[in-house]
DNA sequence: CTTATAATTTCGGAGAGACGAAATCACTTC
DNA sequence: GAAGTGATTTCGTCTCTCCGAAATTATAAG
């Protein structure tokens, strides 16, 4: 049932734990953000203490999964990428689904999946794209991993950084905040949206915002989880 | 979203591990069989050494989920069938979701639905259930307790033990057995099936059974997986 | 170049869940 | 009622993942 020899599913991801895939896609994450894996970074993000991660890493480096620099930061391997990009091909599999066959409300539907990301196996994910068509985007609008590993990694600048009367249209959100989702929802900034930055306060201020054809007024940090796309 | 103050979604739900959850399907379903659960069944069954269930079930009694008399066996308290209980429902409503909309195969859905049924939210389990219509059986015949703990406990005999001639309708296969299903799969022994046994060999022998309009020959272990009732 | 601050690691320890080996108990058989 | 057999429990130990406290290192400031 299961494709050994594609790249997100080789022998050795068997024997990864749910914390193991967890630290892996923070990872990934964080060094997809431009930003250095550091051991805080991962603490913060994974809700732990510094300690444990610090050994948790460790562990990580001699499996080979990662590289680590004392003091500098975790860098994922080959095989650590390939890890973390299949548990992000399940987790955004499992969103799409969850949100467009089973209704699960859209600033729902990240908890869910952070929780059967670690049990569903690879032939159900893959049954579920199906279902779907192969999307190529979850419903927040990040990239769908293939089965062979292919991501779509384009960065895009964020609606904080999206310069004044520049036409744009939202390419993703993030889906860390379930709350913060709910409030981008009712703004209607979803994937899709097309927007135009009016004006921006100076000092990390508000900004005026036209969102198909409301004027809305947004804070920097609910506009740094919004990235966006010049339109073609 | 969580109902919590139906029976199967109590606050202490929340603190149960997959292992706990695992040890009270297990002990329900060995006494819903009539035996005991005693610490060398349930090693079987949970494929672990004697010693391990040994601590465990002193751990499980402690917390109030079960009684245990050494040297006699395990019986749920009331709060531990009802953990069991929403187990199971999660598992059989899993397992139907899988089956019906996935199209997953019929002797994989258990094998997956005992590692979803660990991750699923209760919220998430319900809304299958509803997409599929609050199905009362599961597709291996097994009935699905409601959200408020109640399940059709009905005990049927098996084809093992079904007198000759008599008509009798499949209810229930076991689902524990993948090889075996397929088996009784490729026999047409589903619920539903119309069967009658013609012979029975002495000491145990094989059984001369009509399923539906083919007569089959089936051993006694494949027949005691095998639960009948008589046609209306 | 010393010192303060912040980040990181090390250390000792905890809890869950598992194991094998050895001790204990129950029950049957003589 | 003594002895043997099989089931059960106890004991010491292991791995994994986490923690707080203390020690260490890097970096920036004086």
């Amino acid at each position: 049932m299961t494709d050994e020899s594609s790249a997100l599913a080789g022998p050795s991801a068997l024997t990864l734990t749910a914390p193991v895939e967890d630290y892996l896609k923070a990872i990934y994450d964080i060094q997809q953000g431009g930003g250095a894996a550091t051991t805080n970074a991962l603490a913060e993000r994974l809700a732990l203490a510094p300690a444990s991660v610090s050994g948790m890493v460790r562990r990580l480096a001699i499996q080979g999964l990662l590289e680590h620099e004392p003091y500098r930061g975790a860098r994922l391997t080959a095989a650590g990428r390939t890890a973390a990009l299949r548990t992000l091909r399940r987790h955004r599999i499992l969103e799409s689904y969850l949100a467009t066959v089973l209704g699960v409300p859209w600033d729902d539907v990240h908890a869910e999946a952070e929780q059967l990301e670690h049990a569903a196996s690879d032939a159900l994910v893959d049954r579920m794209a199906h279902a779907l068509g192969d999307p190529r985007f979850d419903p927040h609008g990040a990239p769908i991993p293939t089965r062979d590993g292919v991501v779509d990694e384009t960065w895009h600048t964020t609606l904080a950084e999206w310069p004044v009367g520049t036409l744009g249209t939202v390419m993703s959100v993030s889906d860390k905040d379930a709350v913060m989702l709910r409030y981008l929802g009712d703004l209607e900034l979803r994937p899709g949206a097309m927007i135009q930055v009016h004006a921006r306060a100076p000092y990390d201020g508000p900004i005026d915002v036209l969102v198909g054809t409301q004027l809305r007024q947004i804070g920097p940090t609910a506009a740094r989880a919004v990235r966006i796309a010049a339109v073609a």
